[in-house]
DNA sequence: CCAAAAGTGTTAAGTGTACACCCATGC
DNA sequence: GCATGGGTGTACACTTAACACTTTTGG
């Protein structure tokens, strides 16, 4: 799928927007790690942000989305906008023009289509929260693998692209305070103490057991329901399913103000 | 100043990033209303956000730090990119476009720079908060005026321009919840409640007068002066500045969090 | 001296924090 | 039965919301 992607994406570069590209930020979460999703360069030791081009008639969200959905193959996901990098000196178009230019060199690409490739580049970025065993990571035609970092130990990274991870991660930290969080990035069914790593993950705190229970049934986005996790060592704790109802009428009116 | 620079424009305009715009809603504040600046353009009945294009060479930020400059002679002031919009109907573009090039239809425009200016655009929205009474609004060459109007009173606005300022207003009110604000919208000295008045404004709500002045005072960006605001009818008011240092700082750091 | 605006104080209700205690399970 | 993790309850501190009282000022 990827393949015939690029190929055709090859052909029709003049069918993109100039000058602009979406980075995205994909997170997931297993075994008590916050972990993103890489490419590996073909031509480089560095690892890449997936990200791609606007089509000339599309909306601006479908860019990310088809991003979201070719290296990860879900959809219906929560993709947000979070910031717009665009230094001058920033070197991702470059390094990805370098990359589709030396792939090609055979192909008699016209001047015009190397300029838009060697031209200035500004990146929207997105962040998405998925489920991680959901996940089947393809690498794109000019990367040789796809695959989850943690987010404490991130290989190097191209261009600007550890920047856009510590932005996005900000982000994400600061929009916990005003947004529920957690439905595309657990099971459809979890623990309270699962949800619990979740955010200590994310927060790269502990929380208090007791008291993170309470306040997450507060925001009354949780049924739960009446079975438990057996199998495990312990005491076998409830299972608990967001009510997405409330949970997508959480997220448009937000938690809590403060005014 | 804005006319020769505009003439540079127009010579100069593949020297500008091309499908890439921005949008600047200036947001004052005077008599106990919120008033943005809109420009009236010339061929139509319609009110427009003052907005430019990224130079090819410079930093992203500059684009509205010259907008907010050339319309109000302010600079210096906080302006924060809040959302990208880019929906490939979004006719405003076509709208600037038009103007452009309905202007300039004498002149010999090569068809480079018609397509240049009649391609879709996708728009960066920036907001500023500035002080009403140190702004002298200026046109620009596109535009009969330039006004400041209620942001209860909109005049009907180009393509979504109105969207636009929605956005605008909503992602200020949430700032609102962890971010100071005032710096830039009131004069260097003002009272408690010129400042609660601002606070009630962009909120749309009223507040409790002692409440809000201990949550303004916990906050610890305030100095209050010896001075008061004399003249007025009945007891005068203290005077307070902000702490520019703790101002940024909180700025920074967020006022509160929940986590 | 009265009305209106501003400053200060008080108190009850609500919320958050830090625990203590009990229950279930595997070894 | 004991270590470990999970569920529930509670006392206390702290914050917030609501309102009373005092002070200042112009008319």
């Amino acid at each position: 799928m990827p393949e015939s992607h690029n190929s055709e994406f090859i052909k029709n570069i003049a069918g993109y927007l100039p000058a602009i590209s979406v980075d995205v930020v994909i997170f997931g979460f297993h075994e008590n790690e916050l972990k993103i999703l890489l490419l590996e360069s073909k031509d480089q030791e560095n690892w890449a942000l997936p990200g791609g081009f606007v089509r000339k008639g599309e909306f601006l969200e479908e860019a990310p989305k088809r991003v979201l959905k070719e290296r990860t193959g879900l959809s219906g996901i929560f993709l947000e906008q979070f910031h717009v990098f665009g230094d001058p000196e920033r070197t991702r178009a470059n390094n990805r023009a370098l990359q589709l230019t030396r792939q090609l060199e055979n192909d008699d690409l016209s001047a015009e289509i190397q300029d838009w490739l060697l031209g200035r580049f500004i990146t929207i970025g997105y962040y998405a929260l998925v489920e991680f065993t959901q996940v089947d990571p393809q690498a794109d035609f000019s990367s040789i693998r796809c695959s989850w970092f943690d987010i404490n130990e991130l290989p190097p990274l191209i261009s600007d692209h550890k920047l856009i991870v510590e932005q996005a991660l900000k982000t994400v930290r600061l929009h916990l305070n005003f947004q529920p969080i957690g439905l595309n990035l657990l099971p459809s069914t979890f623990t309270m103490p699962e949800l619990q790593r979740l955010y200590e993950t994310i927060l790269g705190t502990t929380l208090d057991r007791r008291n993170f229970q309470r306040r997450m049934m507060s925001y009354d986005i949780l049924n739960r329901l009446n079975e438990k996790r057996t199998g495990g060592a312990f005491k076998a704790p409830f299972l608990y399913k967001f009510n997405e109802t409330r949970y997508q009428q959480a997220l448009l009116n937000g938690l809590k103000d403060v005014w």
